[in-house]
DNA sequence: AAAGATTGAGTTATCAATCTTC
DNA sequence: GAAGATTGATAACTCAATCTTT
């Protein structure tokens, strides 16, 4: 993780007072807001992480196995995957073939499309996750620093962000 | 951009569901925050990397820029970069070795120590980043779909977050 | 032609180890 | 010994191109 030694300022405030000072004030909350998500989403992933790393898992590879384990059948097409983890399919693949080499997954050809695989996680992945969701319940999920009402909040207000930039929802 | 065919429901609403459904509710709110914080993160990023490649700048080295642009001298050590930045000192030496080959910024040796040397932005780095600047300001920072009100909501419930992360302030 | 998946190239970031200077 | 910076190795992601099947 990047940054260990705290600063003794705001790096954002201060960011904040020179678009000012520069004259792009109706620009300085947005830069602002982008510069916060972006720096939180460093601090949560570097402590996902560490929690993950003595289970030998990415919080890429820990999505895919916890999607997979809701699953009835506990397996998914690689396509439907990446829609859901909003990622490349090249990625996907890259990280299901991880969990192969580690035997939580196997890949399976689709039954109903002859193009396609699904990745079917194993009783080893199952165990896996079962074991590493509680760690990450309590070590990162449940400790941000905010309040039930202001995790709330602050989800209501990413998912306006996330909705207006056409991420979810019908056109 | 991964995901560009938008999903019909929001998939984060939906792993809240699945969270519930197994017991976790008391990690639920917290796991939908840093699932939201990733993505927007995601979605921004995306943002200004579309921006920024005509300009041949990816973000990190564009805030390399502006942070340099920003200093009465032009110029500041790499551990200063790397520190305000809150990156690694590896990352910070690769952008400059970026923006160095670019001609953006030029290496010079710190007077005031030795083993440090200073990073110092060229006429062209400033030329450049007074160019990308108001394109970025008016394509992503100004357009995040949030009023004023809601962007000061979420730059103080991240703040909070970053905060209580021990990511600056006094112990 | 279009969709699912894979491959290889290119980019970026981190970490551990190293070198120089304080 | 400790700090600033660099190097080489590793991991992950994206993109363009390719292959197979529909």
């Amino acid at each position: 993780m990047p940054g260990r030694r705290p600063l003794r300022f705001d790096p954002i405030a201060e960011a904040a007072r020179q678009w000012d000072a520069h004259g792009w004030t109706p620009a300085t909350p947005g830069m602002a807001a982008v510069t916060s998500v972006t720096r939180v989403a460093q601090l949560f992933h570097g402590r996902i992480d560490d929690v993950l790393k003595p289970f030998g898992l990415t919080f890429a590879r820990f999505e895919v196995l916890a999607l997979l384990s809701f699953t009835r059948t506990g397996a998914l097409p690689l396509g439907k995957l990446g829609e859901r983890l909003q990622v490349h399919a090249a990625s996907v693949t890259n990280a299901v073939d991880r969990l192969e080499a580690d035997g939580l997954v196997r890949r399976a050809p689709n039954p109903t499309d002859g193009r396609g695989t699904l990745a079917a996680i194993t009783a080893k992945g199952r165990r896996l996750v079962a074991r590493a969701t509680p760690v990450l319940n309590e070590a990162v999920f449940a400790e941000t620093g905010l309040s039930a009402r202001e995790l709330a909040d602050l989800v209501r207000l990413l998912g306006k962000v996330r909705r207006s930039a056409g991420d979810y929802g019908v056109p």
